[in-house]
DNA sequence: CCCGGCGTTAAGACAGGGTTAAACCGCTCA
DNA sequence: TGAGCGGTTTAACCCTGTCTTAACGCCGGG
């Protein structure tokens, strides 16, 4: 579930938004000014703030200047009538996030949104894909319950993967997230992707490990036929 | 990880720039001219490509120029010296997505270059032509949710003409989208349309590839008569 | 009637991916 | 200290689907 916290004095845009974001399971708060919405931040805990840059009271890069001071490190994405590149800077200076023009469409605000969500729960420590849940802070792999049995470098694949999940993830990406700089130079990876395979289905996980040719993997969480 | 493209004469600003970026895990390289940089453009993917504005042999403008005109929507991040409104204003005009007057912070230079490879991540990747959907990202084709199976060169080929449709495409520009410098020296692309018209008749997709007599081919959507 | 452009087909070369086993490495424990 | 062990890397091999090549067929225009 995804908390989210719209500062935004366009009552009209305001309850679009708040609808849509309700529509997709998340969790909204709403602030009209700037001041209210630096309440918010300090007495709520969010996932994601959206912020738009013109607010009565207290603008945005305010609010978002003042929290960022207080310590709170909650993802914040900048909505903005302006397109000049000074309010893009100084908004990044400010410490936000992402960025959004507007208009926009609704579909690309949620896909940010949960990009920034997601990019936090780097610090979540559990994640469920298809019938299986992995714990990153522990680096095990469950099933109903039952422990499955992955090695380090196999982990780090499967972790990776499942970030990305249903999405490809490419081959070069994967290395770099099992090994970093210094990668070795044969097959590995492909051994790793086999064991990977050969341990999801001996746990009799519907999770499958599909691979998209000339690209690199992807985790199909069901095993269905695409 | 972040694919980045650096066009820029001054060897030294280069160096310093390329260093850093790596610093920060992209994965860099390196032209220092206009040609020899839309040549790595056409052969190479990118997430974001830094283009100066003053090149030898052919200069920025005139890269991005060509660059679009190829069809490549990579994002472009205008480096230059000159900082008058009217350079912005033709840079923008030419199909670049940023501006960064010289001499610039290098911590702004990669602030912003990791907005554009966001935005475009953050972008859709599915494309509708007729009947079909093609979802980029994961190299695959859709016709009612069935997949539509194509091979990799096949994929490009299609992806390449749905990107123009419904104009034609030259030969030209559809081998430097699919084999990019060196090219195969046969009838290759001949079979490979055949194959996608093969295909996409297997799937029952209104979706037609149409031949330009002399010049090259055409998507038609709905199959009609013209 | 020949030529050039395009479409079609089949065969062989090739590459990408899958599989396996053995070597290797660091660790622990007798 | 050296045997055992789990994990990782390497290298070799196979298989399958894809790509390239080359040859041929078709058609319209000069």
């Amino acid at each position: 579930m995804i908390r989210v916290l719209l500062v935004e004095d366009d009552r009209d845009l305001a309850a679009g938004v708040l609808d849509y974001l309700e529509l997709e399971n998340m969790v909204t708060d709403h602030a009209a000014n700037g001041i209210a919405g630096l309440n918010l931040i300090r007495s709520q805990r969010y996932d994601v703030i959206v912020l738009d840059l013109n607010l009565p009271k207290l603008d945005g890069l305010k609010v978002c200047e003042h929290a960022r001071g207080e310590g709170h490190d909650t993802p914040i994405l900048m909505l903005t009538a302006r397109d000049t590149l000074e309010d893009k800077v100084v908004g990044f200076a400010q410490g936000a996030d992402d960025y959004l023009v507007k208009p926009f469409a609704i579909e690309e605000l949620v896909m940010r949104i949960r990009a920034l969500a997601n990019r936090r729960s780097g610090q979540v420590t559990r994640r469920a894909v298809g019938d299986l849940e992995l714990d990153i802070r522990n680096r095990e792999v469950t099933r109903l319950g039952q422990a499955v049995r992955v090695s380090p470098t196999t982990f780090r694949l499967f972790e990776r993967l499942s970030r990305a999940c249903p999405e490809a993830v490419s081959r070069e990406d994967l290395m770099f997230a099992i090994w970093g700089e210094d990668q070795p130079d044969s097959n590995s990876l492909k051994v790793h992707v086999h064991h990977l395979r050969r341990q999801l289905a001996e746990a009799g996980s519907s999770v499958k490990v599909e691979t998209v040719t000339g690209l690199g993997f992807r985790l199909n969480p069901d095993g269905e036929a695409e």
